[in-house]
DNA sequence: TCCATACCTACGTACCCTAG
DNA sequence: CTAGGGTACGTAGGTATGGA
C-alpha cells in the first residue's frame, strides 16, 4: 500500500481544527500545540494524499475547494467521535442531524419554507442549512458533497456530467397577482387584458419562465415585461410596490394576499411551477429529507 | 501578527547481533 | 531457539529566525 492510501488521521484532526477554528494560532491553542508542529503535520497531510488543502488568504488560511471537502468528511469523521464519547457516557448526542439544502433563487422563499419546515420537527434535533444561488453553482457544490439537496423549479439536464437523480416534490399552478387597483382594472377581458399590461417575469433561463411564455403565446397577449428577475423575492418585492402583474404559484395566493396585500387577476390556467428534489441519492435517505418530501406531497398537487 | 523553514531532540519500531 | 542490547530510521514535537 502506497503512502497516499495511508490516512493518518492526527494530521487530518489538525487539518480540520485549522480550518474549524479559522486559523492556525487558534488551532494551536486548542491543540496545545506550536504553530510549526501543526503547520508541518499539515505540509505531510498535503503531501500524502497529493493534493493542496489550504491557502493563504492575507494573515490567515483557507481551504481549497479540496480542502472544503476534505474537511467535509473530517467534520463527520470527528463529528461521529464525539458522538461516540457521548454513547458511552450514555447521553444523548449532541450533534444535529445536519441537513444542507440548496436553493434555487428562482423557487419563492415561501414555498421553500413551507417545504422545508417539516424537517425541523422530526423526533431528532436538526441542524438546517440553506444555501441560495442558481442552479449550476448549487450543481457544482451537490457535485463535491458540499450540499445534500437542490430545490429547484427544473429537473437536472441529462446532458449534465453531475449524476444526480430528480425527486418530483409536485406542482402549483400558477396565477396572476398585483396590487387591488391594478388587479380591479385588469379582471375585466382577462387574459387579454394583459394585452400591453406591465408585468414582472421570471428571467428567460427559467422553466417556469418558459411555461409562461407559451401560455402567454397560446393567448396570443403581449404585455410589456418590465421586469425580469433570477430571485423570486425581489419579483415580490417589485409587485408589491405596485404597477405591474406577477405569476404568483396558487399555493401561495392566499399568503401574498394576506400578508403582501396583492389581489388575483386570473389564473394562468395551464401553466404550473413544478418543484424537484435534485440529490446524488437514487433513493431519499436522510430522515429530515423524507419529512420534506411527505410535507410537499400534501401540500403541493403531487 | 501570522506562518514557513531550518535545525534540533525525543521516542517508537524494525532489524541485526550476541550471549545463554 | 530465545532474550536482551545496539543501531538505523521515521515520526512528532520543540526553538530560533525570517518573510509577508
Amino acid at each position: 500500500m502506497t503512502n497516499v492510501r495511508k490516512l493518518n488521521y492526527q494530521h487530518l484532526l489538525y487539518f480540520w481544527s485549522v480550518v474549524r477554528n479559522g486559523s492556525l494560532t487558534r488551532a494551536c491553542e486548542e491543540l496545545h500545540l506550536s504553530p510549526p508542529a501543526i503547520s508541518a503535520q499539515l505540509k505531510t497531510l498535503e503531501e500524502r494524499l497529493g493534493e493542496k488543502l489550504l491557502v493563504k488568504s492575507g494573515r490567515t488560511l483557507v481551504p481549497t475547494e479540496v480542502g472544503r471537502l476534505v474537511y467535509g468528511y473530517a467534520d463527520e469523521i470527528f463529528g461521529l467521535g464525539r458522538d461516540l464519547l457521548d454513547a458511552l457516557e450514555q447521553r444523548p448526542t449532541r450533534r444535529p442531524l445536519r441537513l444542507v439544502v440548496g436553493i434555487d433563487d428562482v423557487v419563492p422563499k415561501e414555498i421553500v419554507h413551507r417545504l422545508l419546515q417539516p424537517a425541523l420537527s422530526i423526533s431528532q434535533p436538526v441542524r438546517l442549512v440553506c444555501r441560495e444561488g442558481t442552479l449550476e453553482r448549487l450543481m457544482a457544490d451537490l457535485a463535491i458533497h458540499e450540499i445534500d439537496v437542490v430545490l429547484s423549479d427544473s429537473p437536472i439536464a441529462p446532458s449534465l456530467s453531475v449524476r444526480a437523480y430528480n425527486h418530483p416534490l409536485g406542482s402549483s399552478k400558477e396565477v396572476w397577482m398585483a396590487v387591488p387597483a391594478l388587479a380591479k382594472t385588469l379582471r375585466k377581458g382577462f387574459p387579454g387584458s394583459l394585452n400591453g399590461a406591465p408585468v414582472l417575469l421570471p428571467t428567460e433561463d427559467t422553466a417556469i419562465r418558459r411555461a409562461l411564455d407559451q401560455w402567454l403565446d397560446r393567448h396570443e397577449v403581449r404585455p410589456v415585461i418590465i421586469g425580469e428577475f433570477e430571485d423570486y423575492a425581489l419579483l415580490r418585492e417589485f409587485a408589491r410596490a405596485g404597477g405591474a402583474v406577477a405569476p404568483v404559484p396558487a399555493v401561495l395566493e392566499e399568503q401574498f394576499h394576506q400578508a403582501y396585500g396583492l389581489a388575483t387577476v386570473g389564473p394562468a390556467n395551464g401553466v404550473e411551477a413544478q418543484f424537484y428534489a435534485i440529490s446524488l441519492e437514487r433513493r431519499i435517505r436522510h430522515p429530515a429529507l423524507l419529512a420534506v418530501w411527505e410535507n410537499a406531497r400534501r401540500i403541493l398537487n403531487g
